[in-house]
DNA sequence: TATGAATGAGAATTCATTCAT
DNA sequence: CATGAATGAATTCTCATTCAT
């Protein structure tokens, strides 16, 4: 180890970020309990004491990589929040195929899993995740089917209920990339999914003849 | 215990029932590596010791309860795959106003939330159920789908994106119910919700006019 | 189970035996820790409960065992004090022998592996072993050849060592037998090795008149 | 714990030896299979937990103790192979009472035991000495012995028996003291015997002419 | 800061022993 | 007498956390 080198004192910023993401790989794989700091520290690079230098206990880091999961999908309902007054087949034919870019490159997916999965033993962060993600989006989306209700536009129906119906197939996509590919399920195109899914919610299934 | 009560009777045939009832609870409470088979033991009224007899290890005891709570479900799939003749709106109806009121009795949600969180650690698992559920499932629907298609009575489409997306609700639903409600999210009425959403499917969300 | 059957009845007397020999081989092959009383009850064929109507614990069991193999010895050792008047050279080539020969065809083997091996464990076992045994057959040869010594058939010399040298090489034999040769040792005819034995011991040690 | 001193030591290369040391201890006193891993511990003056730094499992010390005990074997027949021309009678009266002596010393009684009691448990271990120790000790032996004979030093007969002979005594004190003594047996003198022993055999042994 | 040896509480698993049947 | 289900104490092994270096 040269003395003076420049890579070594940049890391000294950089490593929390990098335990975090460390961590957020072995938590995804294992799960809170099964993970083991002897590997997120592996992983990161560092020595397990050293975890120890930035993150109180082991709870703390698992918060640690589920908070910073969270930033990333309040910009994205800020950003959806703009395009609020266009009409409703124009927004949400783009706030869904956004949301299914994000859920293809962000980590959601694993983090999505990590919360489903660790609810009960950190209802806190559960309750991190309702009020500044879930309901929030949620919000957003019911505004939206709300304020397109009441021009007429779209049909009467609890809104809440849209909006669920509208993410759930997205929901279910994420899901089984992240649960059955990787036991042999066939890959799933999730922007596919999602173009294909807006149309039919915004015409419905049935042929004119049909109903 | 109290003097001239027998320590413990013998339940031979009631006991692998009532141990896997306790178990699932446990795991679905605290995920399978932190829970504890004191706990487990303690739930069912049997000494730690006495699962042994009936399990070989805390893992087999785990696999058992995910396994047991397949079959309800291949049940379920079964009986849909009688009514494959009918119109799909029909159909579609009766299935998923029945498929929510399994979500609501059943055990489906706690197991999925298992499977979805533990599919790495048990990939096996995740396998059995994507064979022997997932997979039948979706087959059924999309078989259901792929006909209405062929006899003009709904829109051309992916049919398998048609399926996630008429289930992803539901799917939805079930896990709003198991992770979020505990934490202070709003109750969800998930049958209301079967119902609101496989109208809106079926007919779409716009008002003709808008389209 | 037919009532009546004669040979039901007649186990009930041969049961202790049953189980002590079923004991014997387990313990001679796990040692006494690692033997499991199902085995034990499961190689006699009896209940593992069963094994209770005869012997308080699994240490009187292995007791018994222990004990058991004792008696055949004794005998050896009465039979040999018959001949004690013989010449030197033909009372000891007949006990070396017979010796040889009983280490083949009983379980001294196997006991003296347990008691080398728990000696420690259960010190009374060893004491035993050597009150009963050890000490009886050697005051046996000692007193021999303290005789042969005062007719001047032998040569002088500790007649412990005598005697111990004597034996020495059977018992290395028996445990070569018991340890090696299921490891893959080349098998040893332990009547051969006593043939020789005797003969160059005798060599060696009866006086140049004497023989 | 006075306070100020610190809870514990950094030792790492000391520590095994300790280990391994106090594990000869006890697993010579319990056997394997009744040996807890808490007195080795406590014995070696560390937690619990600092055995598994070192070794695997239970079975991996136990194994690392027995090989250990291995080597100073390996170098006495190394140091035995030198002296191989010398006359019979010279060579192995150094050899014997050299083999007395290791035997007093080192620790190959209390594993010599612990080989014959784990034989059937541990059948690497038992196949591992005689490899490593049994077969090369008697090949040095034979070896000795089919030259001797070839010189007209010693009678004819089979060497392995004649090998066998010279070493059972030694194996038979080693086990009194081992087993015996410590239940009250009377004591033995090792080399005593040895030196006793290889005089009335070398009489038994050689030739008229050769002595 | 950084390391990683050491700790020790905790959990799964085993099995001698008991006792309802 | 006989059974074998049930118990629970004991033991191995794991791993988050600490702390000497």
């Amino acid at each position: 180890m040269l003395p003076g080198q420049p890579k070594w004192r940049r890391r000294k910023d950089a490593r929390p970020g990098e335990i975090v993401a460390a961590a957020l790989e072995v938590f995804a794989e294992k799960g809170f309990a099964a993970a083991r700091l002897d590997d997120i520290a592996a992983r990161a690079g560092v020595s397990k004491g050293a975890l120890y230098l930035y993150f109180e206990t082991k709870q703390d880091l698992f918060e640690a990589v589920v908070r910073d999961a969270i930033s990333p999908n309040i910009a994205a309902v800020e950003a959806a929040a703009q395009a609020m007054d266009l009409p409703f087949a124009q927004v949400s034919r783009t706030l869904l195929v956004r949301a299914a870019d994000m859920m293809s490159t962000s980590a959601i997916g694993p983090v999505a899993k990590m919360v489903i999965a660790e609810s009960r033993n950190f209802p806190d962060l559960a309750r991190v995740w309702h009020d500044a993600v879930v309901i929030r989006v949620l919000a957003v989306i019911t505004g939206l089917i709300e304020r397109a209700q009441a021009r007429g536009e779209i049909r009467p129906g609890d809104p809440r209920f849209h909006a669920l119906a509208l993410i759930g197939p997205l929901l279910m996509g994420v899901l089984w990339r992240e649960v059955l590919v990787p036991v042999g399920a066939e890959p799933l195109d999730l922007t596919a999914l999602a173009r294909q899914h807006i149309e039919t919610a915004l015409t419905g299934l049935l042929i004119e003849g049909a109903r």
